[in-house]
DNA sequence: AAATGGTTTAACCAAATGGTTAACAAATGT
DNA sequence: ACATTTGTTAACCATTTGGTTAAACCATTT
């Protein structure tokens, strides 16, 4: 009998090749080579590189979708919410570091596949948070901004420094190993500075 | 003779692609087509794919330079220099829309180019900002907050909305539409939120 | 006007690449 | 045991792609 995991074998080299290369500088041999299989199987499986990529791209969207879920749709406290998010969200990337940057980069160069994801079962929804945060204004607990704002925000302060990690380095002079600490003192710092920037 | 200004025509017409489609997506024909040239002319002028894409590169990069040296170099009131640099860099980015994710995405894809740009001439120094930041916090004028992470704050919340544009607006669920709205509020609302986090 | 030297073009080439095929092996069902 | 389906492989194929070449073009010099 076929060894039962030959499709994700498949799938997981593809992953490490896609995220690293991206769709455009990915080989259908690379991806063979990785798995340590023929390259006839990649067509078996997912019959063309199109749609090896598509399986790849959902499945790096379902792993992130979660982390996101969590700021959204967890009823906790804002501000525990806030420092759960960032902290969590953070030692998830250094765990998965090319994530961020093929999705975004992938969902940029794909548009058509927006559309696809928009559907997704499993597609973060805001709405929850959002208007918590609405509801945290009209209390007079935090200043009147809008949440949309705040949450791109939130976003970008725990995204951005892995996306742009080289270019940040580059620009701001940073050696590696000391960038490594700033990740790792981001877990507490975004929290804290999102905080204090919203609270009355 | 020839027109003077075909290397520049083949540059910008790379440029165009390149930064649409990135070094491994572009083909050298597409390129050829947009500049309405011979192929051949492009490696008559840049000689191969590679060196043509160095010269996009760095073209791009010396573009991005001058915007960043705005609050590393310029001399003024550090709320006025936050001020001017969220709004102006926003402007910057809204004209060359694509220049940022470019420059980051092949920028992790190409690391040693990294160290063909550490040494260019241009390459924003960010010295002079951070010892105006540490000279404020010694004044008591802001609070005790490493200056470099300060930065890093500043450029994420400017620079990640245009980067993540695409699953930013899938995930928070905004219209294109809306969100050009958005970025526009940013231009002001960036700095307000950034100076009340650090102002004591 | 002939020679010169840089510029431009069409045709060509070799390698890379996504994808197919046909034969073979391993399970599975009867 | 045998036939059928499923999984796997090596060889092959067509197209794309980066890159080359040799001849033509054209402005300037002699």
């Amino acid at each position: 009998m076929k060894d039962s995991s030959t499709e994700q074998t498949i799938l997981n080299a593809a992953i490490t090749i896609f995220e690293k290369k991206g769709m455009a500088g990915a080989r259908m041999q690379e991806i063979a080579d990785e798995a340590k299989i023929n390259k006839a199987m990649l067509h078996y499986y997912f019959r063309n590189k199109q749609q090896l990529f598509e399986a790849v791209l959902m499945s790096a969207f379902q792993k992130l979708a979660p982390q996101m879920n969590i700021i959204f749709a967890l009823e906790i406290d804002l501000y525990e919410k806030i420092r759960r998010f960032s902290s969590s969200y953070i030692d998830f990337i250094l765990e998965n570091p090319y994530l961020p940057s093929f999705i975004i980069h992938e969902l940029n160069h794909n548009p058509d596949f927006v559309t696809k994801i928009m559907s997704h079962p499993n597609k973060p929804d805001p709405k929850p948070l959002l208007r918590q945060i609405e509801a945290e204004i009209e209390a007079g607990k935090i200043k009147r901004k809008s949440p949309k704002q705040l949450v791109l925000n939130l976003l970008s302060l725990t995204i951005f420094p892995f996306v742009g990690e080289t270019l940040l380095k580059l620009v701001l002079d940073i050696p590696d190993s000391e960038y490594k600490k700033i990740l790792q003192e981001r877990k507490t710092l975004i929290a804290e500075q999102f905080i204090s920037s919203i609270s009355v």
